[in-house]
DNA sequence: CACCGACCTGTACATCTGTACACCAATGGC
DNA sequence: GCCATTGGTGTACAGATGTACAGGTCGGTG
């Protein structure tokens, strides 16, 4: 029986990886028991947020993420009964990626080094390497300005990058420049060419200063 | 530098432009004769605006602006021959609105008033009374990351904002305050509670203290 | 072994979309 | 006065889209 009106879809919001590795554990040898394909769902998610980074969020169609993800049109509409349930896990996908990502990379900063350096370092990445990633994300976050059951998912990414500062220096300082942080990767997106890196380590150093 | 505009017109396939052309130079003295409607163009952009900042970017149709302008749907196909250019012209209609308000605001400042105050002032504004406006603005940026044809348009905000308050300050100062100023309209856009006036303005003096 | 209830898929359909284009209307030149 | 030209509009059409849903498959359970 398929539940009605689930929030979003047949499995719990959460915590599917735990359920999913118990199953994969249990028939890792060949095709899966039970559950043929435990982590599909994030697949398509994933696949979302691929399909944004290609064409754009008003591009975004169950066929296009089916295209992506390699799986057939109804297996998208299974997991994600409408359209906006698809885009509010590729959001949350996007989100969760982003602030593992940043923790990772505050785990490794060096504790003698300075910090404007590496947000400037940080900047560039996102600019740089990682730019691709970066306009999604952006994508997705001003898409959920008009899902009001989105935002505080944008809202907890904000915060979350503003304590992760924070912890560096104090509340309000950790705010500063997460704001600055933020305004650096959004006018970088539009411009092919990257910001200087003294011009931007600068620019952290006096909200640092002060 | 703002240069191709003929792009758009609805003539641009056609031959008879040079005709058109001669007749408009020949027949000068007589405003608009010819034009039953001579703004029209400029008020279905308008509309493309409104839309938008109703249902967003990826919800922006023909028949959507039709409506909300007032006119039946062959007149917006007819100025604006694909979407894509209707989302143009809404871009640079958002942009040279926002930049010309940008001016005037300037041009009322207080010469002898803190400018760290005005710019906390300023934020708090587009956060505030002109929030439906910011974040179209933000909607129309971003779209322009998959129409290489556009993020000119956005490039160009940037720097008039920039050199807007490098005017009162100096180059890299100007460009600092900019993308402190993007960056608090982009985490203000998500929450519904305004940031503190207070923070706001130390963010921008701590900048301009270096 | 039979059966049940999950996972999963292919297809159908009503709706919405962009766009083309054949039409009216007025206006300025003759 | 007439008429060509251009501004303006209603409608038609092919295609894409979201979504429902009837089946199909297969492991687990009694």
């Amino acid at each position: 029986m398929k539940d009605p009106e689930a929030v979003t879809t047949p499995d719990a919001t959460t915590s599917d990886v735990a359920a999913s590795a118990a199953k994969q554990a249990r028939s890792n040898g060949a095709r899966a028991a039970g559950q043929r394909d435990p982590d599909r769902r994030q697949r398509i998610a994933r696949a979302a947020i691929e399909v944004v980074a290609e064409v754009g969020v008003e591009k975004l169609t169950h066929r296009r993420v089916a295209a992506a993800a390699g799986v057939p049109l109804g297996s998208t509409t299974y997991y994600f009964k409408t359209l906006d349930d698809l885009l509010a896990s590729a959001l949350r996908q996007a989100a969760d990626d982003d602030v593992e990502h940043l923790r990772t990379w505050a785990a490794g900063l060096d504790a003698g080094g300075e910090l404007a350096e590496a947000l400037a370092e940080l900047v560039l990445h996102y600019l740089g390497p990682a730019r691709a990633q970066t306009v999604v994300e952006h994508q997705l976050y001003i898409a959920a300005l008009h899902r009001p059951a989105l935002q505080h998912v944008s809202q907890e990414w904000d915060t979350a990058l503003a304590d992760l500062f924070a912890g560096y220096t104090d509340a309000e300082t950790g705010r500063a420049l997460s704001v600055l942080f933020c305004g650096w990767q959004l006018q970088g997106i539009v411009r092919e060419q990257l910001p200087e890196r003294r011009e931007v380590e600068a620019s952290f150093r006096r909200l640092l200063a002060g």
